[in-house]
DNA sequence: GTCTATAGATCGATAGAC
DNA sequence: GTCTATCGATCTATAGAC
């Protein structure tokens, strides 16, 4: 159940919005081809009609959800990137963000680092080429030009520096870690750091 | 274009095979809801009655799929643990044949590591929870409980030894990375354990 | 703009011959 | 065991009233 307020979801009461967000948790916990118009109908509220008018197709539905998402991560990064200067600040600002949003909104997180996109979005970029995960990286590559990072391949690092937070927003989503993310934070990136500080 | 030989498909002949193999690269390439039957009729070669069958239904090909390649991967697993004694030795082989696999049976990998099984197999455990995953984390466990890891949370120390492998395969299946994984073995393992040596 | 009723197409699964 | 022809269900998308 998603919270009545969100980060990711300033808008809640449009109709618009209510289509969003209930296609939003069927296609999370059911996925996109078990997710039926109708279902979206029923969870909604909306009509066939509404639907098909402002979204031209259920493709458009998930084509909507995934602009708005990533734009709004977008947003997110940016204010990461106005918070802090150095690269250690910044990727432990990421995870940090990205812990929140997977216990306040796992639905959200498991649309956008989880689901196979191409599968129903077969003319969108595959997801790790977005901007959103372009600019994580970015703050990598960044560390290492200013050496704030040790020396290696930029592409080594940032899968050192976000490969175990995303693999346990994966583990965290699919119930296979019980507890909230945030207890691991510290822990987590302390010994991250250790993997790419110079 | 799987190889003609294979560590995940020893039996390459049978019309058994042929339909898992063509199921296999359907299900991988287009995923299993836009693969219609007809489809792997098409590519194996064998008939509509034969896959029902053998196969009872097009859920049952996945299932099948699914244990063989869990089957297999246990069984490299044990010649893994077999032949070394160190939680760093055993980690660090887990993911060079994680990245071999990857480039030699991409889509057995892209079927194993990436696909959203809950989907199409709603009775299967998250592929997470299947016993491969469990004694990869095991290695980790163990080496903690021997003091050749350095104390920590051991979820957090399983992420940290695989998570960084595991995203470079996610981003090599997706096209992000353009250069075959075994270039960047020895630098990515040599740096993650920084992050676990005692 | 919004709604309901329905067309049109696809696909999984089976029946029945061999 | 294997095959082909076909049924029946489902779902997306649209037509047409309001």
């Amino acid at each position: 159940m998603q919270p009545a307020s969100s980060v990711l979801f300033p808008d809640l009461c449009s109709r618009r919005a209510k289509v969003l967000r209930a296609a939003l948790r069927l296609f999370t916990q059911r996925g996109f081809f078990n997710t039926s118009l109708q279902m979206i109908v029923s969870e909604s509220g909306a009509s066939v009609g509404f639907i098909y008018h402002h979204f031209r197709d259920k493709e458009g539905i998930a084509r909507a959800l995934y602009h708005h998402l990533l734009e709004r991560m977008n947003a997110l990064l940016d204010d990461i990137e106005a918070a802090h200067r150095t690269a250690e600040e910044r990727c432990r600002a990421v995870i940090k963000l990205l812990f929140e949003l997977t216990e306040a909104e796992g639905d959200s997180m498991g649309f956008i680092a989880h689901a196979r996109h191409r599968e129903f979005l077969p003319n969108e970029k595959a997801i790790c080429s977005a901007s959103a995960f372009v600019r994580m990286r970015g703050f990598v590559f960044e560390g290492i030009e200013k050496g704030e990072i040790r020396p290696m391949d930029p592409m080594v690092a940032a899968v050192i520096a976000y490969g175990g937070a995303i693999r346990m927003i994966g583990l965290r989503l699919d119930g296979v870690i019980e507890q909230p993310l945030s207890g691991y934070l510290e822990e987590l990136w302390a010994h991250t750091w250790q993997a790419l500080h110079p």
